[in-house]
DNA sequence: AAATTGTTTGGTATAACTCCAAATTATTTG
DNA sequence: CAAATAATTTGGAGTTATACCAAACAATTT
């Protein structure tokens, strides 16, 4: 049975920023640097410097003092997740009268206290929706008792 | 036109633990006591004690010191909003797969994030229902625009 | 190689929680 | 009704998540 490589997670491990990070840092692909990261994410390089350093030590991250981050093979999965959450639950709320804007931004506030379970139901539920509102969702790694019955 | 008497709201004004204390003593209706709290919540009486403070300071609650706290006009208003938060939330993730424990459960980690905004909206897609999983959803004082158009 | 730019570290701050111990007030009981 | 008990509040302290600034350090550019 084709079982997932880091199926331990319950989707409540990262603070909210520290989603807001490893999202970005994962939708970029390859190396990030901490200026990139703290320009668009609005913060002081200090801060990121040290978000970065958190989740590296998580094993979120790859680290390389001064040369920039990227993800390692447990942030890749991880992300993935993170991304698909951020999608599936932007697309079911506009489907109740939020625009695609609204949506992601309300979620975006939320979204981190939502657990895998719950986003794995709601998927489910929805007949894995290939294209959410803002991107594609990728249910490569979304594997869950509905999937076999 | 029949305007509401707090429509200045986001519904992102309380932490998500002061709105578990909020919706507390709204369901309480009457005086309620700093044990009461503090034994449903599971925290120390300090820090219910605290907590009751800054509600009262911020306007929701009426605290007399050792006596117990009762609701503001404003804190009642606002509680209305609070549960029907809660209640439409959680109507909605049943929807989608999640029984009534699990639903409540996953709403009471994020519903603190989730704007009024959002929630009329979702409220009046859904067609303003007025039983919800976890009790009655009163819209009294659910007045936005698509109401009167 | 020196100047500039980018990054990290150390220090400090705030908000939202929490608890414990001590002081205070209210209630019960003998 | 005074003394004991119970409830509440206050003061002090700690944690986690977030942030900034200033200074030190490393990399890049000139």
């Amino acid at each position: 049975m084709n079982e997932q490589n880091y199926p331990e997670f319950t989707g409540l491990e990262l603070s909210p920023r520290k989603v807001d990070y490893l999202k970005f840092i994962f939708e970029k692909k390859g190396t990030v640097k901490t200026t990139e990261i703290s320009s668009c994410l609005h913060v002081d390089p200090s801060t990121t410097s040290k978000t970065l350093n958190e989740l590296a030590s998580a094993g979120y991250l790859n680290h390389v003092p001064y040369r920039g981050v990227d993800m390692t093979e447990m942030g890749n999965a991880y992300a993935e997740f993170l991304v698909r959450r951020h999608r599936i639950l932007s697309l079911l709320f506009t489907h109740y009268g939020l625009s695609t804007e609204e949506a992601c931004a309300e979620v975006s506030r939320f979204e981190a206290f939502v657990s895998r379970d719950a986003v794995n139901k709601i998927c489910n539920s929805m007949g894995h929706p290939m294209v959410g509102v803002c991107g594609e969702i990728n249910h490569e790694k979304c594997f869950h008792e509905e999937h076999y019955h």
